[in-house]
DNA sequence: ATTCATGCAAATCGTTTGCAACCCA
DNA sequence: TGGGTTGCAAACGATTTGCATGAAT
């Protein structure tokens, strides 16, 4: 149930916004938007959303997608990830959040788990305080060895 | 008098790390090092190493910049940094570093602050403590206004 | 009707690679 | 000598772009 409202907020959101900048809503943008929505915890490359678009939607382009996800991305919908494997990534957003949500990145198995937490209030005090810069927004990526590959 | 240690440094320890790996001691790979070490601040593009390399080398081809600033990198002498401007790039080590340090980047005016403190200890224990992750390094970039843009 | 969006293919651009010539150990 | 290294140019792969056609407001 929350992920059926989770997904209308999202579309609604998504239309809205199109709308406020002057966009159209075309029947692509819908698919792109609903390829993401249908892999809520997945960090997916563009061409698995493409694979994902093209599945039902044969006729559209990855040029397409690209543009698409990208508008996604600006509007704040979807987040821009590079988990250092050579690919750009791309995640819904997180209802709620703030700031960019952190990833923990195992070195053996590869798997990324995400953390909800914000846990920087303190460091980004202390910026301001040693160096007078005001945070907006971060982006932290932590490498190390999960629980299941510890044994 | 700092500076020039520090470089003598990095240099024996480049050698020495080729050596023991089995990789031969080229003008190359002095001459690329040296662009590092001669803009130890300073976070550069492969372009723009390549510059300075051919500056003094022309002989030097891209490629060859390519290869020994990866090899750099896997030694460890240098970081590969992104700063989410479309360009990947590099800066020296810095010593005694035992995980990447941070960088603030301004959204005003782009510059970049190099954090020296570490200041994770406390979150990375937390990653312990609630997902069983064991952290062995860390990547975090810190987006917003700098001290100078915020009057 | 107007304007923006799409599909396609060509163009870009950073980076990698194959290979013959070369040079360090 | 012999195997890693280099320079060059070609190959690559992800992403972008130009343009004529098509769809949304």
């Amino acid at each position: 149930m929350r992920m059926v409202e989770n997904m209308q907020e999202k579309c609604e959101e998504f239309y809205t916004k199109l709308k406020e900048n002057g966009y159209k809503l075309t029947s692509q943008r819908k698919v792109v938007l609903n390829a993401m929505l249908e892999h809520q915890d997945d960090h997916l490359t563009v061409e698995e959303i493409y694979q994902f678009v093209n599945a039902t939607n044969p006729e559209v382009g990855l040029a397409t997608v690209y543009r698409n996800i990208q508008l996604l991305s600006d509007m704040k919908i979807v987040e821009k990830l590079n988990l250092e494997d050579g690919f750009t990534r791309y995640e819904l957003s997180k209802d709620g959040e703030i700031h960019r949500h952190h990833h923990l990145i195992c070195e053996e198995c590869g798997k990324v788990i995400e953390v909800k937490e914000d846990l920087m209030g303190s460091i980004e005090q202390c910026f301001k305080d040693s160096y007078g810069f005001i945070v907006n927004d971060h982006q932290a990526k932590f490498f190390g060895i999960c629980k299941d590959c510890n044994k």
